[in-house]
DNA sequence: TATGAATGAGAGTTCATTCAT
DNA sequence: TATGAATGAACTCTCATTCAT
């Protein structure tokens, strides 16, 4: 797996070089989302960014490479989200360690939910680019982890399945709401449905 | 392919054109799957399928509407085998009926899933350009109203609700299975699997 | 000189041919005029004309032989309407020769005025080009003989530098006149100050 | 009036870059005197001026601002010039007010006159694109206020047409004159029968 | 190091012209 | 002969990238 030492050209090591990359993938998402990809040249990104084009190119060698960075730089915001309240997941009775996680995948997808859409449809999956798609595999492992260690307690015999099922059913619902519904994250009734979707499913007798 | 003399009978003048329009659209659908968005270029569409630039700006006014055209065509492919086959659920019990509209659904999405895919993803959203939406906005139609016609027998009481989860579920499982699960199309399990998801979720004493 | 014959490709002998070389002249002029040079490509020709592009080149080899023969056309109804009138001014005093060559240019200049501009302003000139020019040098060669049967009572002693400003003069007024003032033709105070200017500059003695 | 920065893409800091845009000016002026306006393309100019493509983009937005500009740039010398030499003719008696505005104008017309000839005969006059017309209309302004000032002496009663004939005449004449007789300049006898021209028409009493 | 002028391959598109039917 | 589908060179313009200052 790729590490930033491979997308970023030089590993600044002074502040102000460190504020200008800053300033280049900040400028890259706000055009990004603002005017989608094709309208996001690499000369406009750096004059959102109050850079040369030169200055740019000094830190990333190509656009693709920008363009990757962004997405682990928004990656890194999401996991770091998830992933900590995750633990705390783990003692949890099944119910509510759903219930639990629906409102984190939430609150993880609401980070900038529009660069996430625009990173998810509009960004040319060129070779390897399916870096947003770490955050979903990192679900699924998630997801997958929790359904084995708890597999006495489930209905479903093929776990590998019921995993797949629930978690593009979650995945899908979660972007739709961030996207569609307004005030996805203070929806209490939408937790509460998509709860009852995924525990309805796992439990033969659901609570 | 077939050309104007292997036809016994005389073509009118515009079947040559007409066979023009087809290799421009299937070239089209080629080039984007092979070589995503940002490669097909109008040239390379008339080089693979082919014929002249210039006889691709005869049919085709611009790039956007030679996508419109196949989203167009691929869309009406897609429609036709889900309306023709929902008239034949009506009737049904509600748990064979949902069998019936997954099945359904998977076979729709199998009809050129790589295309399918691109043309969701990578197609630039322009203008008015969500037409492949429209096949989703129809199946959220169809859930919808059924839903609506057998509500006493449901759990659910907020049916808009319950129909955003459940489309954007089941639509989400389908995609991905058409695309990562070969054979998605004759596994029983998953289709069994997904009924349950929607069953158990709908009903209060699931079968 | 050149004919028609280097012009049209084939001389058209039935009376349908002949009426489809009108339909194209004539859509020609029309196309120019309504929608400058730069509109007026050979396909939008033969469209307004109701007739093939490839009937279009089966009577002029090329763009550039349309546009010709068009000129030629308009030349020559302009040439017959001067040409007819100029044998009648030969007799005529000095005043009244002048006042009539006016209102007859001004007449000529009036029969496609649209076109003419555009024939003159637009039209490239290429090679050999300057057939409307044709038009001009027949007047300056009218006006050179009149000013040379009369010498004797004219002021200039160099007629070949009068007759160069006379010339422009007029032409320059009558051009402007026809596209900037409207009823030009009916504007007796134009033609009879016109006619001072030519008289006043050409006698020591103006009436 | 518009000033060069509507027109120009981006305004050069650098000397080098004022460099280019004057190298593509010219080239533009060259190649248009040299081939006229429909060989005149823009990768022909760029390469005249010894410039990529690229660069001429940078700095006008399209043909027609490259064009535009160009107009703008010959107009100021023609302007500055007759600008500079008026204020002089004021005090001066009729007749040689007129001789001096006669030499200015056939001087102003001797800047450039082949590319003065292609920027009115060939650019299409495309929206507001008149602009080589304004030279003519502050001239039409200069003589009219010059004969207004000086009605009392002369002979025409209707200033607004004596106007229109007179600059129509003198325009077309020191048009004609630059681009049809070598010597125009020098010479004398011309300048002295469009004086004549002008003042016979004016004066009663021509001197 | 930072700048921004310069580059040029290549994209979309047009249109005079040809040619099979 | 008339048709109009087909052609492709050439045009305008963009944008990722380089490089002199």
């Amino acid at each position: 797996m790729s590490t930033a030492t491979d997308i970023v050209r030089k590993l600044p090591k002074q502040a102000r070089a460190q504020a200008t990359v800053e300033a280049i993938l900040t400028a890259t998402a706000e055009v990004l989302t603002e005017q989608g990809y094709e309208a996001a040249t690499t000369n406009a990104i750096a004059r959102r960014a109050g850079v040369s084009i030169g200055s740019l190119y000094q830190y990333f060698p190509h656009k693709e490479a920008l363009v990757m960075a962004l997405c682990d730089r928004h990656m890194q915001q999401m996991t770091a989200l998830i992933i900590g309240e995750v633990a705390a997941m783990r003692g949890l009775p099944l119910s509510d360690a759903v219930r639990a996680l629906i409102r984190t995948l939430l609150r993880a997808h609401n980070v900038e939910p529009k660069l996430h859409r625009v990173l998810i449809e509009q960004v040319p999956r060129v070779a390897g680019f399916e870096r947003i798609g770490q955050v979903d595999r990192m679900i699924v492992e998630l997801i997958r982890g929790e359904l084995e260690r708890r597999r006495e307690a489930l209905r479903p015999s093929n776990l590998e399945l019921a995993g797949f099922i629930l978690v593009h059913s979650v995945q899908a619902i979660t972007h739709a709401a961030i996207l569609d519904r307004p005030d996805a994250l203070r929806d209490e009734a939408l937790c509460e449905e998509t709860a009852a979707l995924v525990l309805r499913y796992l439990l033969t007798d659901p609570p």
